[in-house]
DNA sequence: TTGAAAGCGCTAACAC
DNA sequence: GTGTTAGCGCTTTCAA
């Protein structure tokens, strides 16, 4: 590869001090009107651009924020991705995104990588192994050293630390109130594991709004997936048996539209039979049949809201620092033809 | 925020010098036993972990590979990363991602910004807007200095490097022989405007197939959608005249989605009066309804076959140098109820 | 107005 | 077996 040019090699060239050319470029008023003219042209000339790792290095800066998350194929993943991406490219930061699996051991390299200097503040939502785990410690180091870091969608609990978070319960609350507002009263919910603490806000937010109108779910009619099993025959079961639901709350999109498939092939009529609500912020729900109703989640607004905060963090790190925040997005109902 | 320990105050702390301590963490046998038990252990002790950047910096390698898409929301981009994820991690590499939003000038400076010693090698998938300019001279300009880069999907036409393309036109073909083989004769596409390469492709394959029939697409089958435009009335032109297609190949997912939707809208069934097969890499598929066949693109792979070929690259810029590969990878039919 | 020197954290060639 | 030195590319005192 040919070697790009460097300070040093542009003062050798026109025969000055590195020093010379650094402060040059910067139209440093020390340098001489004309000395200044010359470099600025040469590097104009030849596309000089500084090594970043040499700036960071020197700066102790990177201008990079490091993002973790557990699938890049997870759309709504990907929305808070793109509204990371929207505050940090307006504060000149570039963005470096490691993907966990939602594997504990991968979340740790990543960390261990990213805080090694490439970064200067952390962005993550927690890997499902982890948070079954229980194991946090790898994060509660990083807190203790004050490396900025700012959790989001799946957080750790009962752990202090600036955090963003969908308001799960709230949505689930009123997917339940929509649900018993059509007249619904045999409800039924398909949610996740205990462990996943997002589906576990939005079923308890269910049911208080149930419960609330004194209503109740019989058990058979709460499904909670293993995704380890066949995810459609879990499904399949709030169909087969004598009773079934009137109204369905999937905690997920895909598993929301799993289920209007299946409900219509037993021969449900969707929403006259059962309507169907889901938790989503992804494409899905546009091109269901019929169109689904869905709790939106903003994850390009919570992705805005992570990078802020961190940012901010950023900044605090040689200043006064501020109590730890949870900023909480609202949900919202879209409603569409599945209710 | 806490300082983290470095080399130089652990040689302080132990009494030796830097390089000791360098050594003695490599388990070299010019260090003593003794001395590198201790250094060792109070290195894993204080959790040392060496710096990435001055590694980088030093050893004028970053083990990063830079990677630049028009769009993390859109579902087939991010299964080509996941595919270059896998690969990369296996050979401890790292990812930088950068969003060029279809952008030129975002292009631009995301690669300045990468390529000013950040990564060590560049894969691209090209935005829109510099392929309707198209301007490529960024990308030559790289390409000239032998800088280790790496085009998927969105190529530049015309311009000699290493590739990774999806067999867009044999997939068209595909789908095309497939139409036919299922007796539809009034055939129509759902296409994009010139400038969007992979859909001039799928194009181009879907007409050799029905030509070869002998079989022809009546211009108004033949709907280029401008995105800027209502993109349900585009598609609707399509069930609202005297005639209408008896089977239609859609060059995305989501405009196979969308019409199938108004086509049903429109009162026709599907399969028996319009069969419909897309062209995709995503969930949607699978949840329309009916299923949708779908020509197979394999993103997964083509970020497998991505990250190998710029790591290979990297590789090679010390030694002899490979001329410039193009991988294609082959698509599949997944058949499924809305043919 | 310019340049020499030191240092960000690390390593490797070369002393001792 | 251990230490000194120089240098990756850059900036910033401080001296000239």
């Amino acid at each position: 590869m040919h070697k790009k040019v460097n300070i040093k090699t542009i003062a050798a060239e026109l025969g000055v001090s590195p020093s010379t050319v650094s402060k040059a470029l910067k139209d440093s008023h020390e340098i001489g009107v004309e000395t200044r003219a010359r470099v600025q042209a040469f590097a104009k000339m030849y596309n000089y651009k500084p090594n970043s790792l040499a700036l960071s290095l020197r700066n102790q800066k990177t201008m990079v924020i490091g993002v973790i998350i557990p699938q890049i194929t997870h759309h709504f993943f990907t929305r808070v991705i793109s509204g990371i991406e929207f505050v940090a490219n307006q504060k000149d930061y570039n963005l470096m995104i490691c993907l966990s699996k939602d594997e504990y051991e991968k979340e740790i390299q990543n960390i261990e990588m990213l805080t090694n200097g490439s970064v200067d503040g952390l962005l993550i939502s927690i890997a499902n192994e982890t948070l079954e785990k229980g194991e946090f410690g790898h994060f509660e180091r990083l807190l203790n050293q004050e490396f900025p870091i700012v959790f989001f969608d799946r957080i750790p609990p009962g752990i202090q630390a600036d955090k963003v978070i969908v308001d799960d319960e709230a949505g689930g609350y009123n997917a339940g109130k929509l649900l018993l507002s059509k007249g619904r009263k045999k409800l039924g919910i398909i949610s996740t594991p205990e462990h996943v603490t997002v589906g576990v806000l939005r079923e308890k937010g269910f049911y208080r709004a149930i419960q609330e109108a004194g209503v109740e779910v019989l058990p058979q009619f709460n499904v909670k997936i293993e995704e380890k099993f066949d995810i459609d025959n879990q499904i399949d079961q709030l169909f087969t048996q004598k009773e079934f639901p009137d109204g369905i709350f999937a905690v997920n999109e895909t598993y929301a539209a799993l289920a209007m498939k299946i409900a219509q092939k037993r021969g449900f009529h969707i929403p006259r039979d059962i309507a169907f609500i889901g938790f989503t912020d992804g494409v899905i729900s546009r091109l269901t049949t019929p169109t689904m109703t869905t709790i939106a989640q903003h994850g390009h607004n919570m992705g805005n809201k992570a990078a802020e905060l961190v940012i901010q963090r950023i900044y605090e790190q040689e200043n006064d620092k501020t109590p730890y925040q949870t900023v909480v997005i609202s949900t919202n109902i879209v409603e569409r033809e599945s209710t």
